[in-house]
DNA sequence: TAACTTCTGTGACCCCGGTCACAAAATGAC
DNA sequence: GTCATTTTGTGACCGGGGTCACAGAAGTTA
């Protein structure tokens, strides 16, 4: 069944306004770019724009949903290491590594994840699905007796999610501080091993 | 120095504004609140809105900076618990027992003090305030042999904060959860003791 | 090709956050 | 008190996100 003239138009008109978005985004940042300059550099009307996306704003969920298939395609490919922690610095590195230098896009990014997850029921759930792709190595780490069966993969997984998102938020925040993946490692060891002193009664 | 005319109306006028506009969040949620509805509701003009807050969002700034100043006191009211990770659990609870039963304008409040961290470089960081805050409390522990010394306080002051801010963040995403002082326990004893598994190899 | 249905494009329009030039009120000097 | 100065209040106005009734193109049927 042959894609129809109307369906790959629809396919391809949106990624054309999705990088012309992400052009201008890039260019004058995301709150001085109207619809009106993304549509106008597509050559289509405002009213279209949102024919492909509900708000301005799902552009950059968009963006986000990117990240996804590249930590699912991460969590496919490092799956012969055994060491589920060193499993965990190499996917998070893909992820950390790959983001690109443009520190304003990506804290509007984030903002609108944050948002989108506190504020909309909709399906599109970026941090639940991002949750629900590492909650299987977590079960594999507490079978293989890697973490302790005291708590629930799916809290592991969680836990982890925020972390990363931590380790982000904060480097957006303080760029000045080491780099990403850095920060992300020491928080991971800190969790993992834990910040109780050796032999400290508590 | 007494206060002038001036000065008392100016403090009388910036919390009758923010009264009001809390009564309205409320009620109606902050999204379906406009600026003209709180000055309405004031006697004032929509301007005259502006002379006290910079920006709608500054509304929700206002009632964050509440929780710093319950953070203060609480950090105040229980130095003499010894250990340290007690300390916290008591200080955290305080935080979090407080939150009253809105959760609509408490994910509001959230998304816009998260916002201001990564967007605003102005003075107005709460986050960083919390951090500086319990600094000291590492600090101490460190010192007393409660937690590991191979790191710096600042950063588990910030871990921690971040970790604060997850409970948080999840419990609103997903209120069907367990209470947020619960969730935020468990966090913290991942934390502390970290996840790995006890004797494994890494 | 004609007639009809369904999907896509359009831009005038509405709404609301935020601004600004000006008006009114308070303060201070005399 | 009067006048000059400073602070605060005001609402018309602007810009941009988002909507919607309609126009036109694509697809379907005969």
């Amino acid at each position: 069944m042959r894609e129809s003239l109307r369906e790959s138009r629809k396919r391809e008109l949106k990624e054309e306004i999705f990088l012309q978005a992400l052009r201008l985004f890039k260019e004058r940042g995301y709150e001085n770019v109207t619809v009106e300059d993304i549509t106008t550099a597509c050559g289509i009307a405002k009213g279209t724009f949102y024919n492909y996306f509900p708000k301005k704003e799902h552009v950059l969920l968009h963006l986000g949903q990117g990240q996804i298939e590249i930590l699912r395609e991460s969590v496919a490919r490092h799956t012969r290491v055994r060491n589920v922690r060193k499993r965990l610095k190499l996917i998070f590195k893909d992820l950390l590594t790959r983001i690109d230098r443009e520190p304003d896009l990506l804290k509007a990014t984030i903002i609108e994840i944050l948002r989108s997850s506190l504020l909309v029921e909709e399906e599109l759930q970026l941090i639940a699905e991002f949750e629900l792709l590492l909650t299987p190595l977590f079960e594999e780490a507490v079978a293989a007796g890697q973490v302790s069966a005291r708590w629930d993969p799916r809290q592991l997984s969680s836990f982890l999610v925020g972390t990363y998102y931590y380790a982000l938020f904060s480097w957006l925040a303080n760029p000045a501080q080491a780099d990403v993946v850095a920060l992300f490692h020491t928080h991971l060891d800190m969790l993992w091993g834990g910040i109780a002193a050796e032999g400290g009664k508590d």
